[in-house]
DNA sequence: AGTCTTGTTATACGATCGTTCAGTAAGCAT
DNA sequence: ATGCTTACTGAACGATCGTATAACAAGACT
């Protein structure tokens, strides 16, 4: 009897800090914005409670490193699926769309995660600050795509800003809509309704109106 | 000092309803989640905390008809918009556009509003059964305009239901892309993202492929 | 003028929140 | 083995939450 098993375990600050972070991503998809508190939080991690005020003196830093944590992983994670492809831009277009609409990225769970973020936007400092810096990674992304496309094509019917505009617009809206109800339509049809927007911005000849009249903002 | 004022004025309880309904739309819009706490509410209606709980026994009664509010006043306002443009499928659609994307809609309060009652829909059946009902009004709405303007012009590339979702997805994405961040676009831009849309659904040739090839779901 | 109905107020209760803090013990150094 | 550092626990505090409840009073009726 002389070796009892430990009540618990030391870690470095820096792998316990991760382990919170990442017990805080599982905690908001299991219980949405409820999920935000530190016993719900010490509870998914497996330790106390006091545990988190040790490592996060501010609740608020745990939340805004949890957004980045998730927001980073997301983005890497459509920039490796886009970069596997390297034929053409086009093929790295379709593998982003795929990834796009298929797990772990489309889920439901990951939807409530979003919408507890997006919820503390306006009133926090430095959740703006981290949307900030990682939508900016997601848009250029997007923009760098679209414009080796329109490179390799050589026709985009207007500008690689309202181009880049409309497809994230038309992915983020779809996402969005199967999240809401995955029984309106299906992934493959997501997909398609992407690649027939790249299909349209590459059309000669179109009777729309000329889109870039308008002055580019700011 | 025989007629003093009274301290406070009766109501009938159809009003006062309809009062405390618009009060919780305000407070969500004012102070985002935190919005929701029934005393927020009644400081914002200008009553007592009691109140609340004698015309709607349970909270989560009186969010869901602020959501029914909220959600009918938003649809009725876009359908007005359409009607009020008989010209044509086309203009009806154009002004759908025009209002979803100006004022009162264009509005990053309402934003605010909506993700309030997104995080809640997950968990509440209630809020689940009031989005099912009026979701589809709303998808009925741009269903109905496209079909009308197919039927005008006789071309849709693919099937009806695909288009509507396609066009929802635009124009939801480009709304919530703008109220993240107003800076990225303006108002204009994306109307004339949406009038391509519906210039490519009626495209003669395009090199995509065949998009209706996928079977319809369910 | 007096009575009655009920819309309204104000207080209280238990639960849960974020945070604090004194004390415990795991694991390394000596 | 002994001591030291500090990751860690768990109880406690004040604030705020939703709800219950008793007392009050506005306004209509006899």
């Amino acid at each position: 009897m002389s070796s009892r098993k430990p009540r618990f375990e030391r870690q470095l600050p820096r792998e316990r800090r991760q382990a919170l972070i990442v017990a805080t991503i599982q905690s908001l998809k299991r219980h949405g914005h409820e999920g935000l508190s530190v016993r719900r939080i010490s509870a998914e991690a497996g330790v106390s409670i006091g545990l988190i005020n040790h490592h996060f003196p501010k609740k608020d830093m745990l939340i805004a490193q949890a957004y980045r944590h998730f927001n980073s992983e997301l983005v890497g994670g459509m920039r490796a699926a886009a970069l596997q492809a390297p034929a053409s831009a086009r093929a790295r277009l379709r593998a982003f769309f795929k990834a796009t609409f298929s797990p772990p990225n489309l889920d439901r769970d990951v939807l409530t995660v979003w919408i507890v973020f997006w919820g503390l936007y306006r009133h926090s400092p430095e959740i703006q600050k981290v949307h900030g810096e990682t939508y900016r990674e997601h848009i250029d992304l997007v923009r760098a795509m679209l414009a080796d496309w329109a490179a390799e094509t050589g026709k985009l019917r207007f500008s690689l800003r309202l181009a880049a505009t409309g497809l994230t617009a038309m992915i983020d809206g779809l996402w969005l809509e199967w999240c809401l109800d995955p029984a309106n339509f299906r992934p493959a049809e997501a997909i398609a309704l992407c690649e027939f927007w790249i299909d349209s911005l590459g059309a000669e000849v179109l009777q729309g109106t000329a889109i870039d009249a308008l002055p580019v903002p700011r």
